[in-house]
DNA sequence: TACATATGATCAT
DNA sequence: TGATCCTATGTAA
């Protein structure tokens, strides 16, 4: 279940695993048979990312689009993989080992023109590399709606999904129902560089980690324990790691939101 | 065995 | 705003 740094580090770590090497392609659910009777056989020659999209482009055949959504699931296995289970959409094995895909809510073949299409209608990226920040203000300042809403959608800003979008707002003392509008320079500014940081440490780590060590609770040199990661998200009733106030939690364009009164007040 | 839940997004109304 | 689609996992019954 990923947001945009997960997605990112799979590019990166499926590049490096099987660029160059030509692909043994199935599909074991039959549901991308055909997308996979074009690609078997093909050399992966590039893996990039875009929010929470995924391309791998093949020499000669068009690019394979995949977007995970809630459920979506890779599997790799670098040797001995077990045989795919039931669900498995996609599969390939090649020099690197194998991968095994299912769940995603996207898994096509698309041609240039589907994929300019995609791009022009997916915001500004915070982990391809540039400072964005003024298209980002430029989509917040056309929206009456909640800051907490606009984070997560993918035309103001391509990768936060619903731990982030608590996170970001949390780390920059917002409250979630700030129509976007009515937000600072100061505050877009926080935001912004707020999201970059957090997404690169997350593709970097591999999971999710927001919290100062500072503010965790046991003096933990290493990883910290699963349930001090984060400052709000399904934190709803306990105490805030700053100012000991009742994390409270309700609702954002029907997912849940999580925030600290007194961090973040109104 | 059943149910609730999940880091997403689209479409109809 | 609500219904719907994807699948796996953990907990309750």
């Amino acid at each position: 279940m990923p947001e945009g740094h997960t997605i990112h580090r799979y590019a990166r770590l499926h590049g490096k695993r099987f660029r160059g090497s030509s692909l043994q392609v199935w599909s074991p659910q039959g549901r991308f048979a055909h997308g996979a009777s074009i690609l078997d056989g093909r050399t992966l020659s590039d893996v990039d990312a875009l929010g929470k999209h995924l391309f791998y482009r093949f020499d000669g055949v068009p690019t394979l689009h995949v977007h995970l959504g809630l459920f979506g699931k890779f599997r790799v296995h670098a040797s001995d993989p077990p045989p795919p289970t039931d669900g498995t959409r996609l599969a390939w094995s090649g020099e690197g080992g194998t991968l095994y895909l299912s769940g995603p809510t996207i898994c096509e073949l698309i041609d240039p023109d589907g994929e300019a299409h995609l791009r022009r209608r997916i915001g500004p990226d915070p982990l391809n590399g540039s400072r964005e920040v003024d298209k980002f203000a430029e989509h917040l300042s056309r929206r009456t709606i909640p800051i907490g809403g606009a984070l997560l959608d993918q035309k103001v800003v391509a990768g936060v999904g619903n731990v982030y979008r608590a996170e970001v707002l949390f780390l920059c003392g917002i409250h979630p129902d700030t129509p976007a509008r009515d937000l600072s320079d100061a505050q877009i500014e926080c935001l912004w560089d707020t999201i970059v940081a957090q997404l690169r440490e997350g593709e970097r780590r591999g999971r999710i980690v927001t919290v100062d060590p500072a503010d965790a609770g046991a003096a933990s040199k290493g990883e910290l324990p699963k349930e001090e990661r984060l400052y709000v998200y399904k934190r709803a009733g306990r105490p805030c790691r700053r100012c000991g106030d009742e994390i409270r939690r309700w609702e954002i364009g029907a997912r849940k939101i999580w925030a600290c009164p007194t961090c973040q007040p109104r």
